[in-house]
DNA sequence: CTGTTAGCGCTTTCAC
DNA sequence: GTGAAAGCGCTAACAG
């Protein structure tokens, strides 16, 4: 195994780096000038200093260098994330649009992927703490609120994607899920179903499964005449959802003949292991079952005669968190804001509306 | 528009960071005592300091600040990972691997993602450079290739992931595509279709592709009585797969009217837009063409009977390149070297034996 | 073994 | 307007 070597690179990591007092020894001024130039202090340059140092650094090619200018408790520029699970597409395009924000803004994203691990999510805090990020964004389990709380106690800014932290008053920035989920039971509704499943992974702890549960039953509990219930799974597990499913199915059945059965899928990932798990069980929407699934993916469209889904506005939440986070980095001291997107309800075969509905 | 603020932040960036001047004050050593713990110069130390240091580290919650330790030409133990495209699920598979290669050597990684665009590719390269990242993992369209060009010209540790660039001679790490090719080709022709189109992002500049081409062309011309072309397509230019596919299809039916026609999609992005394009033409595999791609996807199974693929071990191509890149930055200065990992055949529906091949 | 000293590249008082 | 000098947190000679 690889061990850690003192060997040194030739050129290290400086690169044969120009530095600012190579910048101020060309350009035969102070190396404060050139620091005032850098950080657009413009009043104070003369016309000629600003112009002479202007075409010095563009003649060296000069890129001051963020670690030193981060070491004075100076600025790093450095925001770090932290995701739950890469693989995640959720998190992949917020990103996206935390990105782009980052480039338009002049930050630069340092991405930290937790595997759903707690041990790692303790360590890559720790080394974006230790690359003097200047914000967070977070977008994880959350299992273990100390060290969060820690960074809420010490007003350090920090950004919620998606989901809320038990005792963390921190900014927030995603889906209206109470909302879209009243939209995706009502279209199933309206569709003609009257046993919906929803399909989650587990609630515990998961403020934006909580929202899509709450939506959904509040929608459900305007009807009366139908049926709604929460089906917790667990993707990990081989097998769980498909026999979840299957019990829903037959429970159903027995319960209501005439009824026409329905899931609502609570996330992508759930999404597509219900598509595997329906494959398994040769069973096809929208002949044997409607489905409507939360998060557009690729492949959305192309499964049997394409899955309806709510679409989040994942780029928005992205651009927005980062502008968030921006503004508590500038100091900015209002109390917690959150900032609800909408989702858009997006119609494909899989909930086509039913011909003979036979409500009850 | 929000501007660049010089709003300072309570507790700045540094969090009331503890400095490793107060460590060695709280322990009662020096600083140096605590520099060479930290550097695990063990030998270098007594048993009683080392103890002492230890915990006082530990009482503290003492954090050495990366950002310091990278400014004395030191190393910041900061990897930086340009990607074409996030969207790309190749490069996000592959960013798992280098993630966790990267967590067990102690390294960070800084994600860049450069929407195939060249300008932020240039800016990106200066971000990751402005924080003296140790190494660079690339896997770009590498358009302007002046800038890596001028990385290699200094011995900056590079390492390039799936495709080689021009005059660069960087360590590189991916798919053994050559190979690939031909048993990706060869089970298409043992599968009974005769005549097949490989359906490639445009060639020009991306090896990978050409070396996919090169196995495809080579197995063809070893089936005289085949026939097999290639169909370079613009996926971001909306009907274009589509319109390649149908005349493609028409051509052969013309030329060939018992033959089996079948495609070999170039990679992920592909496969999707030839799904995408077959749906709209109201095409089933395996019933009016076959179709084999390359890259697993997680809705492979999904799509019809199923999409066959060739799996790239994506995980190990980017632990590898973290591997590779590490001993670079150790100092090894052997000559360039390519680790080319080989693919992984998954049969499925959509490239099922045809029973009544009808061979010319 | 241990500490003293001198920077790394930059920002920031504080004078001129 | 401009610059000299001090210092950010850490590492690396160089002495003891």
């Amino acid at each position: 195994m690889r061990q850690k070597s003192n060997g040194r690179h030739a050129h290290g990591s400086a690169l044969g780096r120009v530095t600012i007092a190579q910048v101020a020894r060309e350009a035969g001024v102070s190396k404060t000038s050139i620091s005032r130039y850098l950080g657009g202090e413009f009043d104070a340059l003369s016309e000629r200093l600003h112009e002479q140092i202007r075409s010095t650094i563009a003649r060296l090619g000069y890129q001051p260098s963020q670690m030193a200018r981060g070491l004075k408790g100076g600025r790093t520029r450095l925001i770090g994330m932290l995701v739950a699970d890469v693989l995640n597409p959720y998190s992949i395009a917020v990103l996206r649009g935390a990105e782009a924000a980052c480039q338009q803004y002049g930050y630069t994203l340092m991405l930290c992927n937790t595997g759903n691990d707690e041990k790692r999510e303790q360590q890559s805090l720790a080394a974006l703490h230790s690359y003097s990020v200047e914000g967070l964004l977070f977008n994880t389990q959350g299992r273990n609120v100390t060290p969060l709380k820690e960074l809420g106690r010490m007003a350090f800014p920090v950004v919620l994607l998606d989901r809320r932290i038990e005792g963390c008053d921190f900014d927030l920035v995603g889906l209206d899920n109470v909302r879209a989920a009243q939209v995706a039971t009502a279209h199933l509704l309206a569709s003609g179903y009257t046993d919906i499943g929803l399909v989650v992974q587990p609630l515990y702890g998961v403020s934006s499964r909580q929202g899509r549960q709450a939506g959904f039953l509040q929608m459900m509990a305007q009807h009366p005449d139908c049926h709604g219930e929460t089906l917790e799974v667990q993707i990990e597990q081989p097998g769980h959802v498909a026999s979840m499913l299957h019990e829903f199915f037959k429970r159903r059945q027995q319960l209501n003949a005439g009824g026409k059965v329905a899931l609502l899928a609570g996330n992508g990932m759930v999404s597509l292991h219900i598509a595997l798990a329906l494959r398994s069980m040769k069973l096809q929407f929208p002949d044997d079952l409607g489905l409507l699934c939360f998060d557009e993916l690729a492949w959305s469209p192309l499964v049997g005669s394409g899955i309806s889904t709510i679409e989040q506005p994942t780029y928005e939440i992205g651009f927005s968190a980062i502008e968030r986070l921006l503004a508590r980095i500038d100091g900015e001291r209002a109390p917690r804001r959150e900032i609800l997107l909408e989702g858009r309800l997006i119609t494909r075969g899989s909930s086509l509306p039913l011909l003979n509905a036979a409500k009850r």
